[in-house]
RNA sequence: AGGGGCGUCGCCAAGUGGUAAGGCAGCGGGUUCUGGUUCCGCCAUCCGAAGGUUCGAUCCCUUCCGCCCCUACCA
């Protein structure tokens, strides 16, 4: 609504800007995010969704939805629903405008007509393998195709031959005539149509030619009345085409293409190739896996919209390569659940702790609440704690370096919103491991400090054995151990899967309140992260938690960096 | 190599003739019954390099260097 944005500037609300102030298209201002159905979207595919719809929000003007099928070889109505899905859960509204590339094959056909008529289309016969010859190449110019002089009677009989599906499949393709010597070889005489018979989602057996996303990109956005077509920086050198083929036509609306750099984060890939490949090979669960970049994948991750939405404002938009540290997308959800999600608690992995002054059989509760910074925001829930406790095995060590300040023997430790307990015994299996702490509490410190001053290092939290209830927790880390696995050109991406990318606790213990814990809620498992309780997996009275993102951890930091 | 783009802090990214925003990360410190949060402070004499124009340039010119994209009847 607002005249000019208030956002941070990027080149584009420049030339948006720029073109308002000239009353360019009348100061409106109409995106499109125009998908291929061939795949689920992911979170580059959120940037430019965010940017599109954006704009026409922060413009007053409008953002159109709109399938770029024209290859129903590698299309399905599977993809074009999860991209509806996808687009709606990150939060946007095309309205009206929905549309699809191939309601407009009718028109288009026609205006290949046209341009036959002008002598400025012929239908080619040249196999693959010869056009790619006649084409030249980066430093050489073409040929020029031996069909390219027929007659506009001859030709307008072939193209309407080719729809009426006289030929096979490759047989003939209809070119425009721009020129074989241009330096860009996009405009080398680039096809607009193929023999293709392919059912179509939508169109069904109707035609068997299908236009070339050149031919069919710019003259939707024309008919749709876009003004600003904004794509990925690879089509640059397509603009020129793009302008061409509706500048043929007179008349028809010119709406003006702009470039950014696609979105890249390190440690993952993002090419609908890759994803593809990670799903029917299995490498994933498919494609909501919640370790995949897919919008779907984020949403099964518990990741919020609103968060990648933020993320998409931080990251920018320019015309520069660049690569998002992962980093930038976890502070996203962080400060976004850091206010949302309930404090509660959860024993990864669980090591047995007997308060041995504690009576046996007694039990008592402590209020605990779900959002210590600001109690009365969210209420609380009660605490119960007995002899036997579940402690975090890695809140104790037995000879703890300097700077540990959990459970060691001989130290105290807090037991969040509970006593104060020090570690008086370590008993072992066989093997050495530590299987149990015998513990002594402090029954002075309960909700107090203790009264001789004494200084308490560090809370750590904690179930009681006769109140826990197990859980299934999952931690997901980065799919792949490289920042950049598809950069490799000896190897492929593949061989650089992080084997431990997902690390299932069958043993975890929750408290007893998060039995009923509804699916689709999102925790905070207090010193350890934000989890997602997942909609599909989990069952009445077994939650299944999966971690969103660990809480920074400068203690994680300190011990491994070793400074 | 022909064409098209891009190079500002470790990672993103504003600025574009008047003397380097912001975010992420990092570092130091305060608060804290989450080694979380929060708060305070620090973090580019320099904008790929070299020349030139100018009183003055990251922004203008020249040259050079580096990176990306384009030779699919994919989008």
């Amino acid at each position: 609504m607002e005249e000019t944005s208030a956002r941070p500037g990027n080149f584009i609300r420049t030339i948006i800007d720029g073109d308002r102030k000239v009353g360019k298209n009348g100061g409106l201002v109409v995106t499109r995010f125009p998908p291929e159905p061939n795949g689920y979207l992911h979170i580059g595919h959120a940037k430019s969704i965010c940017l599109n719809f954006g704009l026409a929000r922060d413009y007053g003007g409008r953002c159109h939805l709109r399938f770029d099928d024209t290859n129903p070889a590698a299309e399905d109505v599977e993809y074009v629903d999860s991209i509806m899905d996808d687009v709606r859960w990150l939060g946007f509204d095309w309205g009206e405008h929905l549309y699809y590339a191939s309601d407009y094959f009718e028109r288009l056909y026609q205006w290949a007509e046209q341009l036959v008529l002008a002598g400025k289309a012929f239908v080619c016969e040249l196999t693959p393998d010869e056009q790619r010859a006649y084409r030249g190449t980066l430093t050489e110019p073409g040929k020029n195709s031996p069909f390219r002089d027929r007659s506009v009677e001859e030709n307008l009989d072939l193209l309407r031959r080719m729809r009426a599906g006289e030929f096979p499949d490759g047989a003939k393709v209809l070119r425009a005539k721009i020129g074989m010597a241009s330096p860009n070889l996009n405009l080398r005489d680039p096809i607009m149509y193929r023999i293709k018979r392919f059912h179509h989602h939508r169109t069904g057996d109707r035609w068997c030619i299908y236009p070339m996303y050149d031919w069919a990109h710019g003259l939707s956005d024309a008919i749709e009345g876009i003004t600003h077509s904004i794509c990925t920086l690879e089509f640059e050198a397509h603009r020129p085409l793009y302008d061409w083929f509706i500048e043929q036509l007179p008349g028809v609306h010119h709406p003006q293409q702009v470039e950014f750099a696609r979105l890249n984060l390190d440690y993952t890939v993002l090419s609908k190739r890759m994803l593809i490949e990670l799903v029917t090979g299995k490498h994933v669960s498919g494609w909501d896996d919640p370790r995949m970049p897919t919008i779907a994948g984020f949403r099964r991750r518990g990741y919020t919209p609103e968060s990648i939405r933020d993320f998409a404002e931080r990251i920018g938009v320019a015309k520069a390569d660049s690569v998002v540290d992962t980093g930038m997308l976890e502070a996203c959800i962080r400060e976004d659940l850091n206010t949302k999600a309930k404090r509660v608690a959860c024993v990864h992995d669980p090591l047995r702790v007997v308060i041995e002054n504690y009576p046996e059989g007694q039990t008592e509760e402590f209020e605990a609440p779900y959002f210590p910074d600001d109690p009365p925001k969210m209420g609380h829930r009660m605490l119960p704690f007995s002899r036997e406790l579940w402690i975090e095995r890695e809140d104790f060590m037995e000879a703890p370096p300097k700077g540990f300040y959990r459970l060691a023997p001989g130290k105290e430790v807090r037991l969040r919103f509970s006593y104060v307990i020090k570690c008086t015994g370590v008993i072992k299996d066989d093997a050495g491991k530590v299987v149990e702490l015998r513990c002594t509490y402090d029954p002075e410190t309960k909700n107090a400090n203790p009264k001789d001053g004494r200084k308490i290092g560090g809370t750590i939290h904690w179930l009681s054995v006769a109140h826990a209830q197990k859980a299934e927790v999952r931690l997901f880390d980065r799919l792949f151990t490289v920042p950049a696995p598809a950069g490799d050109k000896e190897r492929n991406f593949k061989e650089f899967l992080n084997p431990n990318s997902l690390v299932v606790l069958k043993d975890a213990y929750v408290e007893p309140s998060l039995s009923s814990i509804e699916p689709g809620a999102r925790v905070q498992f207090e010193r350890k992260g934000y989890y997602f309780v997942d909609p599909i997996d989990s069952k009445p009275g077994a939650p299944v938690f999966s971690r969103i993102v660990p809480l920074r951890d400068s203690w994680a930091k300190q011990s491994k960096g070793g400074k």
